[in-house]
Formats: structure tokens, C-alpha cells, sequence
DNA sequence: ATACACGCCTATGTATACAATCCGTGGCCC
DNA sequence: GGGCCACGGATTGTATACATAGGCGTGTAT
């Protein structure tokens, strides 16, 4: 009973759920029964309903009409929008920072983050994608703290959690290799616009710059919707 | 026990707390406890679980740490950032609704909507406010529902049901008669160039429009901000 | 006097029994 | 033959008892 993942019950369903959730296993439309998955977990329907109701907070389950919980279905055209949307969300938060200063900490931070980010590319042909991946997640995460209002980087934190919104979702090998890398160089280009704009106190530009940069995850999702659509896990969401 | 307001305990005193929470009866920061609420409504713990779960989703409520809930704190800065991510997500919204083109049967309801605006303010010097902002209201849902976009539009509803980012938050009596006259005047213009930039399918100029038009809401906040905080059922929510 | 530890008290977490509701199905009546 | 009503099973809604954890106060020992 002490396992690491959440101290009780509740939370460590709320995981459970959402990992089947998001590997597909529970596909977007199925309703989930109460009773059936406290079975399954061999625990009560309390913290079952408990979890649901978390998933629903996070914006993984619906509240079905009648009473219940359903999977949430996204379509193609969701992930689409959900990256457009993750676009202008960080553009607002970037133009706010910009707008309100951002102290040459910070500002050294991230250029640091930009310079380490740049090194994982000088390996050449065969970058650790992985570890890009995660750096530039980490490069993201420090650009929302910026923002001065917790309003607006709470929305962006909060579509980030859709695993196919958020900004790492889609780097990741393709056919072409070449293509992969010419991506990476126009991130990374305008990974440091941003944090010269940030600089240069340039809201509007910054602001632009954050939706362009979304763009790019838009141009692999639709690269990979083509030919690998099963291969990625964040793909499992798809329904349609 | 066979009231209206939803037929289960849980919506009761979900609708019950939801009440008292934007009247300012329980200020943010106020932890809620299941056992003395299911004691004042004569119910048991369980639906109050339910209805605070419920509550939380809105964003009305946040989990607290080790367990329970508690009213969610709003600063005046917090009124003012979700104004303009109302205004951010209204821009969007419409932008790819014209960009995705309206129907002409959309923009003539638009439109006439925006007519029977201008005949409440035709009445002159005493307008009838409470009716205005109702019909701005029902201008404003039929703005999102032309959104293409799920994803966003549910964002944009998000934003909108907090009782302060709603587009008729701030269409109240001030303290100068002229000067809400005045600003129902831009207002009105601004509704009428948003279907105009619709009808032209003109994004960018349309987002721009949006933002603009979520200034006017700003500027009256920040001018009652300074009289009569007390007198608004929505600036009940103020902490700080 | 201060610090640590123990224990109680309070609030949430969990299990479970029972109630109510909703939906589908079958039969009967028109 | 079609529509409506009634019944039944499945599923969620609610109440309640018990478990557990976390916080605070008090007591004692150093």
C-alpha cells in the first residue's frame, strides 16, 4: 500500500486512469463504469469517482449527461486547434513579460538553455532528440514562468498538459532526416528571437515570434499525421 | 426537496455554493468543510465532495494541499489580466471564424442583433442598462458560437463564466451618465466593425477588434475600481 | 527555557449499503 | 402495425460508519 505515486487511493487511480488514458487504451467516447474499475484496481468506488473527477479538472474526461464520465474525444482538427491555441496563449504571456521586463537573470537563463540547446545540435546528423525534447520542454516551462499573471500562465499551463499541445509533442525522428534537422534550426532560430525580443522589451514581436514557433509543431503534426500516425504515443488520442 | 435548481444534492449545493462564493459571502482564501456545508444544507458529505469537484472545474474553487478546498482568491490585477485573456481568446475565436468564412444567415442575425443594441441606446440620456447587457451577452455567445473550433470556444466559455471576464461584467451605472453613454457609443461601433471584418473575412483586423473591444471592460473596471468597489456583485470576489 | 515527543482531535480518505434514476425492452392496447 | 406504458436491470446518487493522517497543544526531559 505505500507506493510512490500519490499517498492514496484517489491519486494513484487519477494516474492510472490517465497513463490508459493516454496510451489509448481507453479511446476518446468510452464511458467508464464506476464499479468496473474500482474492480479492476481492487479498490472502492469512492476514490474511483474522486479520480474521474480529477481527470475531469484536467480536461481528460467529460461529465456524460445522466451522471457519469466519458473519455474525451479529440479529433485531428483538435490537435490542430490545441496548437493554435497553445500559440497564442504563450504570444500573451511572452507579450506581457515583455511588456512588464524580464530581469537579466532570466534573460541569462534562458540564453543559457538557448546555448545548451544549440550544443545537442552541433552533434550533427544524429542529434539526441530525446534530450532535446526535454530541454526545450524545460526552455518552455522557464519562458510561462515569466509571465507576470498567474491567470493567463495557469490557461497556458493548462492546455500545455494536453500531451499533443504541449511543445515538445512532436519533435521526434521523421523519414526525412534532413528535414528534422532544418526544423531544428528554425526552433532554435527563433528560440533566441524570442529571447532577444524578450530583451528588447518587443511585445507585439515577441508575441508574434510564440505563434510562428507553434506553427512548427503544427508542420510536424500534420508531416506525421501522413505516414506514422500510429507510431507516436500522443497520436492514441486521435478519434474521428 | 423537489426544488428546480438541478435534481440531485450535488448540483443544489454546487448552484448553492457557486451563490455564495461570487456574493462574497465566502471571500477567497476561505477553506470549505465538508462536514459543517453538508450539516448547513442537511445533507450528506458525499454530494458536497461532488459539488465542490464541480466547483473547482469552474475555477472557482482550488484543491488545497493535504486535502479539502478552498475559494479561489482574485486580485484586482487578476480581474484585469482575465479581461484581456477574454479578449485574447474572443480575438482568436473570430479571427478563425473568418478566416473559415460566415454564413450570410449568421451575419444578418449578428446584425440585427447590434440593431436592437442601438435601439435601447436610442432612448437617450436613460438607457435601459440591465436589458443592454443582456442582449450583449446574447451578441457575445453568438460571436463564439461561430468559432470553428471546439477547443477554443471552450476556452473562451471558460474564461467567460468567471463573474468579472463576462463581456457584461462592467455595463453598469457609473457615476457619469455621459460618460457611459460615451462608452456605449464605441462599444456599439466596435460591434458593428467585428461583423463588418466577419462579413469581410478579416482576421487579423477582426482579433484586433476583439482585443480592443475587451479594453472598453477594462477601462470601466479601473473606473469603478475606484468609487464603488462595494456596490458590484462581481467585485465581491476582490481579495488583496 | 526550549526542544522534542507523544497523543488527541479534527478533517479528509475509504468502504459499503441502500436509494433513486435512467434507459432499454417487451407487451399490450389502440 | 405502431406507439405508449410499465417493468426490470444496470449504474450512478446518497448516507453513514470507520480508517487514517496531519496539526496542535501539552507535557516532560535536558
Amino acid at each position: 500500500m505505500t507506493e510512490e505515486r500519490g499517498s492514496t487511493h484517489a491519486k494513484r487511480a487519477a494516474y492510472e486512469l490517465r497513463q490508459r488514458i493516454v496510451k489509448g487504451e481507453l479511446p476518446g467516447g468510452t464511458r467508464l463504469y464506476e464499479v468496473a474499475l474500482a474492480d479492476e484496481m481492487a479498490i472502492s468506488r469512492t476514490p474511483v469517482r474522486e479520480a474521474m473527477s480529477r481527470l475531469a479538472e484536467e480536461g481528460l474526461l467529460e461529465r456524460a449527461r445522466g451522471g457519469g464520465f466519458v473519455v474525451r474525444s479529440f479529433t485531428y482538427a483538435d490537435m490542430v486547434d490545441a496548437i493554435e491555441l497553445r500559440g497564442v496563449l504563450e504570444g500573451t504571456a511572452l507579450r506581457l513579460s515583455a511588456e512588464a521586463g524580464v530581469s537579466p537573470e532570466a534573460l541569462a537563463e534562458l540564453s543559457a538553455l538557448v546555448d545548451r540547446l544549440d550544443q545537442i545540435m552541433v552533434f550533427g546528423n544524429d542529434p539526441d532528440l530525446e534530450r532535446y525534447s526535454e530541454l526545450n520542454a524545460i526552455f518552455h516551462d522557464a519562458l510561462s514562468e515569466l509571465c507576470p499573471s498567474e491567470i493567463i500562465r495557469r490557461e497556458l499551463e493548462r492546455v500545455k498538459s494536453l500531451p499533443f499541445a504541449s511543445p515538445s509533442a512532436f519533435v521526434f525522428r521523421k523519414r526525412d532526416p534532413d528535414a528534422v534537422a532544418r526544423s531544428l534550426v528554425t526552433a532554435q532560430e527563433q528560440h533566441r528571437a524570442i529571447v532577444d525580443a524578450l530583451a528588447a522589451r518587443q511585445g507585439s514581436r515577441v508575441e508574434a515570434l510564440a505563434r510562428e514557433h507553434a506553427g512548427i509543431a503544427r508542420l510536424n503534426l500534420e508531416a506525421k499525421a501522413k505516414s506514422e500516425i500510429d507510431t507516436l504515443p500522443a497520436m492514441a488520442l486521435i478519434v474521428e
